[in-house]
DNA sequence: GGAGTTTACTTGACTAGACAAGCTCTTGCA
DNA sequence: TGCAAGAGCTTGTCTAGTCAAGTAAACTCC
C-alpha cells in the first residue's frame, strides 16, 4: 500500500548482468577492444560493477554463446575476431508461414505410396538398395497459387504410419516432428531450375529459376527423412536478420 | 604424490551440469516429454541429482537459449514446439571459403567510385537522394571461374576511406568488419535470373538460374552498407546443418 | 646461463543460501 | 455465490564464498 514515494523509482531498471552486458557489447561496438584483444577480466568487471562474480560470469557467458567473445582459462577473455557471422535461419513450418500471413493454406497430394529404395535415396537414409522407402510428393498452395514443391523420402523405421496421414491436414514437417521429436539436419540451398514435372505442378516455365532446398534430418544415428523443396523464384525468397 | 589408486578413477568425466542437460536431452530426444509438456521442476532436479539449485538452472537456461524448453516464470519449463528450427547460416568471408577449399580467390574491380544515391540505395542506407556514396563492383573467382558479382554500396559516414583500399587484396566483407566491429544484418536469400551485366561478368547464360542474396548491414542505428550478391546456380550454393 | 619451482592471475565449476516475482489453487469472508 | 486474500508452487536473479585447473612470468638453485 501507498505505492508511492520510493519503490516506484528502479534504481537502474535493468539486472546487473544485463548491464555488464550491455557495458560489454557497447565497448566491442565502439571498437573499444579490437577483435583478438584482451577485454577487462572478471575480477575488474566484479570491482568495477560492484556485483558478485557470478554476476560477471554470466554476462561473459552469454556473450561468448554469441560468438562476441572468445574465453580461454588461465588466459582471459578476448573480442573474437568477427571474419565469420552466423545468422539463424529459421526453416519454419511452410503451413504455419502461410496462415501467419493471413493466407489460405491448401495441399495437393500427388503421389503417397511405399517404393523401393534406389541408390541415392538408399545412401541418404542408410538404407539398402531395393528396401522399401516411403515416398510422398506434395504440392503448396498459398491462395491456390503453388508455392512448394515437397519431393520427400521417410525411412519406415522412423515413421512407421507415415502414410496413413492425411496430407491435406498435416504437413509432412509437422507430423515427422511430432513422432520423432529432437534431431539434426543438414540441408543446402541452391538456384536451379525446375524437373519437368515440378515445372508442370508449379505452374511455371520450365527456365524459372527456383529455389531449391535440400533437407535430410537424421534422430540419434537413425536418418529419418530426405526432402527436396522446390520454389518458384518469383515467389518465395528465404528473409532473416542477424543480431548479436 | 603416488597418483594412483585413488584419484585416477573420474566419478563420472563429466561436469554435474552437463549431466543434468545430457539428461533432459536424452528425455527429449525419445519424447519422454512431448512438446508442449510440462518438465521436471528446478527442485526435482535439485533432488534427483543431488546438486545446487544453480547448478540446475544453468542447465536449463543453455537448454532455453538452445530453443529446446521454454520456460516461465510461476509455471515451469515446458519442452519446446519445434515447429520452427533454427539453423544457423554461417555468412562467411567469401575469400576464406574459397582459400579453404586450397583455390585460388581472384577479385576483378569493375567498378570503385563515389556516386550521387539513388532513391532505393538513398532509403536503405538512410541518405537523402543525391547524397554521395560509395559504389563498388567485383566479381569473384574461384580459380579462375566466376563465383560471385558482388554490387556493393557503403555509406560514407560508416567507412570514409572504403574506396582507398585495395579490393584485390582484402574483400570488401574483411575490410568492413574491421572499421565497424558489431553490427546487425538482415538479409534476403531468392532464386532468379542474373541482370545483363551480371551474366556478362559472371560468364554465365542470361537464363541461368542464380542464388541471390541481398544483405543489409547496420551499426548502432547507422546504415553501413548494402550489397547485391549475385551467384550462378550451378557454381554455389549454401550448405549448413542443424545440431540442438 | 639454464632448468625446475613457485607465485600470481586467469577462467571453470560449484555450493548453500537469499529475495523477488509470476501463476494457480484454496481458503475464508461478506 | 462471488470475490479477495493467502499459501504454495514455479522461475529469475543475486551474493559470497570455495576449490580446481590452465597459463605465464618471476624466482631459485645448480
Amino acid at each position: 500500500m501507498l505505492p508511492s514515494v520510493c519503490e516506484s523509482l528502479p534504481r537502474s531498471t535493468k539486472a546487473p548482468y544485463i548491464r555488464v552486458k550491455e557495458f560489454l557489447k557497447h565497448g566491442l561496438s565502439v571498437g573499444q577492444w579490437t577483435p583478438g584483444g584482451l577485454m577487462p577480466s572478471e575480477s575488474e568487471l566484479v570491482a568495477q560493477f560492484g556485483v558478485s562474480r557470478m554476476t560477471v560470469t554470466r554476462a561473459l557467458r552469454e556473450l561468448q554463446s554469441e560468438g562476441l567473445v572468445t574465453r580461454s582459462q588461465g588466459l582471459g577473455t578476448y573480442a573474437a575476431h568477427l571474419t565469420q557471422v552466423s545468422a539463424t535461419l529459421t526453416i519454419r513450418d511452410l503451413h504455419q508461414e502461410i496462415t501467419q500471413r493471413g493466407h489460405l493454406h491448401h495441399a495437393q497430394v500427388h503421389l503417397a505410396r511405399e517404393e523401393r529404395a534406389s541408390a541415392v535415396v538408399a545412401s541418404q537414409l542408410g538404407l539398402v538398395i531395393g528396401e522399401r522407402v516411403f515416398h510422398t510428393l506434395i504440392v503448396h498452395h498459398e491462395n491456390q497459387l503453388p508455392l512448394q514443391c515437397e519431393d520427400r523420402y521417410v525411412n519406415p523405421a522412423s515413421a512407421p504410419d507415415y502414410l496413413q496421414t492425411d496430407f491435406t491436414q498435416t504437413t509432412p514437417t509437422h507430423y515427422l516432428l511430432q513422432v520423432a521429436p529432437l534431431w539434426e539436419a543438414q540441408y543446402s540451398i541452391e538456384a536451379g531450375a525446375p524437373r519437368a514435372r515440378e515445372a508442370r505442378l508449379l505452374q511455371v516455365a520450365p527456365t524459372e529459376p527456383c529455389l531449391i532446398i535440400v533437407r535430410r534430418t537424421v534422430n540419434r544415428e537413425q536418418p529419418i527423412t530426405f526432402a527436396r523443396l522446390v520454389h518458384p523464384g518469383s515467389r518465395y525468397r528465404i528473409e532473416g536478420q542477424f543480431k548479436p
